[in-house]
DNA sequence: CCCTGATTCGC
DNA sequence: GCGAATCAGG
């Protein structure tokens, strides 16, 4: 399948929900098999970086030599490469949706082609199946989930991101 | 600390 | 082209 790389429909994806407003981190989220800085580096090479963004953030950058990084390179355990075959973990790990059935009132579950901007994206159960349906509340602005779908979706992403080791700063 | 996007540069 | 590491902020 996918071998890791930017396809049409995924640089679709990633136009569409970051200007949606969405943060790189839950594009990324949103995407799968991506980190932030995938897609904000994506963002900047298609050359749509600024939308709503901050002015401050918009500063000029300080240069800044980097001779201690040179080969550290630290050996990390995170997947890369075509994940598409092997297991996927970050798939596996997904919080388990079905726990979270009892909090989702039938009246509110939606299906696809329900879903808009305000509702939430989580998706319950399995896709193939007919009783799949999506979590349907309401969601948090600019983000795919509600408050307590996106504590969950977001864990993943921190860990992720801790699971780095520091060098030393 | 949590998070944001921005940038650099080895690959 | 890609994205981790790093940076500057909120």
């Amino acid at each position: 399948m996918t071998v890791m790389t930017w396809t049409d429909d995924r640089v679709e994806q990633l136009k569409k929900l970051w200007e949606g407003g969405l943060s790189a981190s839950q594009i990324a989220a949103e995407l799968g098999n991506v980190t932030r800085n995938a897609v904000i580096g994506k963002v900047h090479r298609l050359g749509l970086s600024g939308r709503a963004k901050s002015p401050s953030s918009a500063a000029p950058r300080q240069r800044k030599a980097r001779p201690a990084q040179q080969m550290v390179r630290v050996a990390r355990p995170m997947a890369r490469g075509n994940t598409a075959l092997a297991h996927n973990y970050e798939i596996e790990a997904e919080p388990d949706p079905i726990a979270y059935d009892n909090i989702v009132p039938i009246s509110q579950r939606l299906s696809l082609v329900e879903l808009n901007e305000a509702t939430c994206h989580w998706p319950i159960g399995d896709p193939s199946s007919a009783d799949f349906y999506f979590c349907g509340g309401k969601a948090l602005a600019g983000a795919p989930y509600c408050a307590h779908h996106s504590r969950i979706a977001y864990q993943p992403a921190s860990d992720r991101r801790r699971a780095v080791p520091k060098p030393t700063r």
